[in-house]
DNA sequence: GTAAGTACGTACCTTTTGGTAAGTATGAAT
DNA sequence: ATTCATACTTACCAAAAGGTACGTACTTAC
């Protein structure tokens, strides 16, 4: 695994950032696969695949509350057109198809699951900040 | 720091699905959340603050390639408002506001940047696969 | 006196996202 | 004969995201 740190490699595109090659940068190619991991339903489908392992795609829709058909076929595909998930059709009379995880998948969902739990920990602790704010905005008068 | 292993809460809340308390459940609360954090713009300004610290507005603009001011204004609004950045306003006459990471802030940045570092480190991988993939999806034709 | 910088807010418009409902082909069950 | 289930696709529409451009109020630099 090629990370120590978190930032690590960030902090040093921080530093090459004038050569322009990262997600920082506009033209970094790399914030479609950002965009498409940390889509609405993109993060519970590769969540739950990490969990589950091997899904049809109706227990997909089952378990992924309030996806469209049309969404989770979308998700799916880009997915899949990323690699990260392969899709497997059965020919068979009732279509068949199985979805799980690549080993590239595997790798980005871990991270996911990893904020996603950090979320559902934290709930509480988010809820009380939100309560505690809207009053004083902090505000001073010296530089 | 609550996470021992990846999917851990989410496994325990995959069991008590029926009660309908976790990100798989349409009605979940933390869905607004994970929204928030996984925005387009919001994933950059996070990661950008816990490498850098403190910034203010223009630097935040100038930093992140491609936002535009009232993106940045109300992504910084969001995050300000769920308790992730602390947002500080100088009453002097050039206006001057210093947006900075909460502690709650610094702990969700962290896991955006291993997800961020990941696919900085992983984009090869993730562009050969799209490469290898449009030819053969995968058909075989027993259940 | 003019332009630039600061941190926005607002109006207007385009693009993207997402939902609903229906259709498709087939076989099994009622 | 009708319904159900499978895995989608398509057409259509509503909502949200996002961009551009301008305004603001004041100061500093040219």
């Amino acid at each position: 695994m090629p990370t120590d740190t978190p930032g690590a490699s960030l902090r040093a595109a921080l530093a090459r950032q004038q050569q322009g090659a990262h997600l920082l940068a506009a033209t970094c190619p790399s914030r479609a696969v950002l965009s498409h991991l940390t889509s609405r339903w993109a993060v519970l489908v590769l969540v739950l695949l990490l969990l589950s392992g091997t899904r049809r795609f109706s227990e997909l829709r089952r378990e992924v509350g309030g996806v469209s058909e049309k969404m989770l076929a979308q998700t799916l595909e880009a997915l899949a057109g990323d690699g990260f998930v392969l899709r497997q059709a059965y020919l068979v009379i009732p279509p068949k198809v199985e979805y799980s995880l690549t080993p590239l998948g595997r790798e980005a969902a871990e991270r996911l699951a990893v904020l996603v739990d950090w979320i559902e920990d934290n709930y509480p602790r988010i809820e009380q900040a939100r309560a505690a704010l809207p009053a004083a905005p902090a505000v001073q008068d010296a530089a």
